[in-house]
DNA sequence: GTTTCATCTGTTTTT
DNA sequence: CAGATGAAAC
């Protein structure tokens, strides 16, 4: 390797632009090294380019190498980027995320582990209802071990690679847990299934319990890189530890991790930030390059970022720069209610896209996904395009689920899960105690309820009504089963839909049109897996399609890629964030209890987690970022009073430009008379150095009388301690309602009476004065938009 | 057996 | 407030 300058043979402009560090990073030769890469600074450029580079300087073949990611996107990316950058053949790489590697690592071995070959893998809610039946099965109380919680503790213990016999309980309860552990296992294996710990876990066991396989993959990748080491749990430690040999330090395999101590966010889900620490030892032995060159946020964001990030006590340490300008300061709007924050956002959101930037380009931030409500509410009503990333998706939706079912029973039907889940749906009249007669059954053989309810019709004990209706069942699945070798995916999933009856069920359905819709969409998802669908790699073991694409279903749940096209404002919470960056950036719900969640702020773990959250939030802004925070808004269906963040408090005032509306009404008004006011705030810095009371005083006449609303009196009330506790929410309150009566008198949430309607409730409004309409839910006559001008509506 | 209504509950982030 | 679950009506 030192013979011939290896650099000869990378491409020409493959380390061009890259900063000192980065090349360092790029180019290093067989060390494992830790690479602390700070937000944009570069790093999964770094992860790519020194895949080339090794490959291209003929240090590893392509297949030599694994690359392992966090998640599905940033492994596309990575394969995408490589791709650009040198003519390669990714197929058969070992580039994933920790999920699918080791996935495609049990499918190829499935003898070894025990497990058919056609197992399927449980997604988090598959996992929480087969504990459910468990806990039925065992006859344990549900509420005293709810699913919740035995899959958190299941999951955690996994996540740890402890199995059930040497987890240590040390009280009854735990004692119980752990039986409760064992049982589910027992039954994940007669099914057939694995979960996602159970996934990492299960290669691991096969990889530390057969030393010639484990020694043949050793031999096979001779270097490892990880993507986002921070989020690594326990077990993926171990993972990559095993596959990277324990041999001596020459021998050993290069492991080249990539992370982030301050973007560590999935701690709450197990991920260990102390992997960092330890890969000093157990690797890198010292061997660490930082990137703290930022090339994406300006420098007062990235100063924000530092600020707020250095209250942290657990740190690798490392501070970000930018040879960036200045840039804009963060604008922090004190909304008055969630809806004004709404308003406030869709304004402002207007503004900048009449001022040049595409909505494409901004992303609206929040903590967690009831917020999202309140927001897409007041984007919909602006007719500005949306799309919220997250939330549900393509394969969690239930009536996918249920098409699912079938076909996972047609390719495996001992899949209980699957069996409970769609043996009476649609209704095909087996009821509660059919269903309990054949999981008697399959009890007392200890055989799977599918061969259950088949043995049950055979001799007899399933008899009648019951028989014929579970009889007819089982015919579904196996016509199912035996189409399922001899058409197409699609054909299969279109022959799904029609002999289980979910078409006509939806279609029958009055709200089952976007299902029935769905579903066609399953059709065509199948359709096009199937043409990317290739066969087994040489000496691989075969996959049929139908695994591999359900599979594909539980590891990726379908991302929502639709409607690239368009321009859409960008909806996601800051965990869905991470990775991305947005010219403009919303961050709603700044307040203490919300972000730091109450959940978390309590202990000191889990305030630096909401910190590093913060973090993450701030430095995807490139050039402007907006901070909002509501002083009270709606949370399970009564309202709350809440408090600004302490992490606004964290940034220095100097970069901080505050916007006050001192009164909705005179801003409005400016807005739809006069051309000339532009936003209807008043920006004001220093207002936390307790200069408020003047500079209110002196910023104009428009609004100096309005001493009642809520920005003003929150100031003025509380100096330069902004978030002090509440003093007075009722004059706020009141302040807020008087101002919907001034638009008009019909506030969503009144109950009003119309002659021929009888009574409602207003859900909703649009327009003003003459034109006004409002929309009313009524009690009988359903929901319905009405006139003021017309409609003889009186408040109740 | 199925539908509907009412009550309850749980509320962070997700491969 | 919404989704899930359970009891009573259909």
């Amino acid at each position: 390797m030192q013979a011939s300058d290896p650099q000869s043979h990378v491409s020409p402009r493959l380390l061009d632009n890259l900063n000192p560090e980065q090349r360092n990073a790029v180019t290093l030769g067989r060390e494992s090294a830790l690479v602390l890469a700070g937000a944009g600074s570069g790093k999964t450029r770094v992860l790519t380019t020194r895949i080339a580079y090794l490959i291209q300087t003929g240090q590893v073949s392509p297949s030599g190498l694994l690359a392992v990611t966090f998640t599905n996107k940033a492994s596309r990316e990575m394969l995408t980027r490589l791709t650009s950058m040198m003519p390669i053949n990714t197929r058969g790489m070992w580039v994933g995320t920790f999920h699918g590697l080791c996935n495609r690592m049990l499918r190829a071995h499935y003898r070894d582990v025990n497990l058919p070959q056609t197992f399927q893998i449980l997604d988090s809610g598959d996992q929480q209802s087969a504990i459910k039946r468990l806990l039925k099965a065992l006859n344990v109380d549900d509420e005293k071990f709810k699913p919740r919680e035995m899959s958190w503790f299941i999951n955690s213990a996994k996540e740890q690679g402890l199995r059930s016999h040497v987890v240590e309980a040390k009280d009854e309860f735990t004692r119980r847990q752990v039986e409760i552990y064992q049982a589910y296992d027992e039954q994940c294996n007669r099914e057939g299934v694995v979960d996602f710990a159970e996934l990492l876990l299960r290669c691991y066991e096969l990889l530390s319990k057969n030393k010639p396989l484990c020694e043949h993959y050793q031999n096979r990748f001779k270097f490892i890189l990880v993507d986002e080491f921070q989020d690594t749990n326990r077990l993926q430690y171990k993972w990559i530890q095993l596959l990277a040999g324990s041999r001596t330090a020459e021998q050993s395999n290069v492991v080249f991790a990539v992370g982030d101590d301050d973007q560590s966010i999935y701690g709450f889900r197990g991920a260990e930030v102390g992997n960092m620490r330890d890969f000093q030892r157990d690797f890198a032995n010292g061997n660490v390059i930082k990137l703290e060159q930022n090339y994406r946020s300006e420098g007062a964001i990235l100063d924000a970022a530092n600020a707020v990030i250095s209250h942290n006590k657990d740190r690798l340490g490392k501070n970000l720069w930018t040879d960036a300008g200045k840039g804009e300061n963060l604008r922090i709007y004190p909304a008055s209610t969630d809806l004004d924050e709404a308003e406030f956002v869709v304004e402002e959101a207007r503004t900048l896209n009449r001022e040049g930037m595409a909505f494409a380009d901004m992303a609206l931030l929040y903590r967690s996904n009831a917020q999202s409500r309140v927001l897409e509410h007041a984007l919909f009503r602006s007719g500005i395009s949306y799309r919220v990333y997250g939330g549900l998706r393509f394969f969690e939706r239930l009536e996918i689920k249920h098409a699912l079912a079938y076909l996972r029973l047609a390719g495996n039907p001992d899949d209980d899960g699957a069996f409970s889940r769609v043996v009476n749906f649609p209704p095909r009249g087996i009821g509660a105690r059919s269903v309990e007669q054949v999981m008697d059954l399959a009890k007392r053989y200890n055989i799977s309820l599918y061969a259950a309810a088949a043995n049950g019709i055979a001799n007899g004990d399933l008899a009648g009504r019951a028989g014929l209706a579970v009889g007819s069942f089982l015919k579904i699945c196996e016509a199912l089963k035996s189409s399922s070798g001899k058409v197409s995916l699609a054909e299969l999933v279109d022959e799904c839909l029609e002999l289980s009856g979910l078409k006509t069920h939806y279609a029958a359905e009055r709200e089952g049109a976007d299902r029935l819709a769905n579903l066609s969409e399953l059709v065509t998802a199948c359709a096009q897996f199937e043409e990317t669908f290739e066969g087994p790699l040489e000496g691989e073991e075969p996959t049929d399609a139908l695994t591999s694409f359900l599979t594909h279903a539980s590891l990726e749940a379908g991302e929502h890629e639709a409607g690239e096209s368009d321009d859409a404002l960008q909806l996601m919470t800051v965990h869905a964030a991470k990775g991305l960056e947005f010219n403009a950036v919303f961050l709603s719900g700044c307040e203490e209890g919300l972000f730091p969640h109450e959940q978390s702020m309590n202990d000191f773990d889990g305030l630096e987690e909401e910190r590093r959250l913060m973090y993450v939030a701030i430095t995807r802004a490139r050039k402007r970022l907006y901070l909002t925070y509501a002083g009270s808004r709606m949370l399970h269906g009564q309202t709350r009073y809440g408090v600004v963040s302490r992490f606004i408090d964290e940034i220095p005032e100097a970069l901080c430009k505050w916007l006050v509306v001192p009164d909705k009404n005179a801003a409005y008004g400016a807005h739809f008379g006069a051309g000339g006011f532009n936003g209807g705030y008043i920006g004001n810095s220093g207002v936390r150095a307790g200069g408020l009371g003047s500079d209110n005083a002196s910023s104009g006449s428009a609004y100096t009388g309005h001493k009642q609303s809520y920005s003003s009196q929150h100031y003025a009330e509380q100096g330069n301690q902004p978030y002090g506790r509440q003093g007075a929410p009722d004059t706020t309150r009141a302040g807020f309602e008087t101002k919907k009566a001034d638009t008009h008198p019909f506030a969503v949430g009144q109950n009003v009476k119309h002659e021929k309607f009888g009574e409602g409730v207003v859900v909703n409004f649009e327009g003003r004065a003459n034109d006004a309409r409002v929309q009313v839910k009524f009690r009988t006559e359903g929901v319905k938009w009405l006139s003021l001008q017309y409609a003889k509506l009186s408040v109740l």
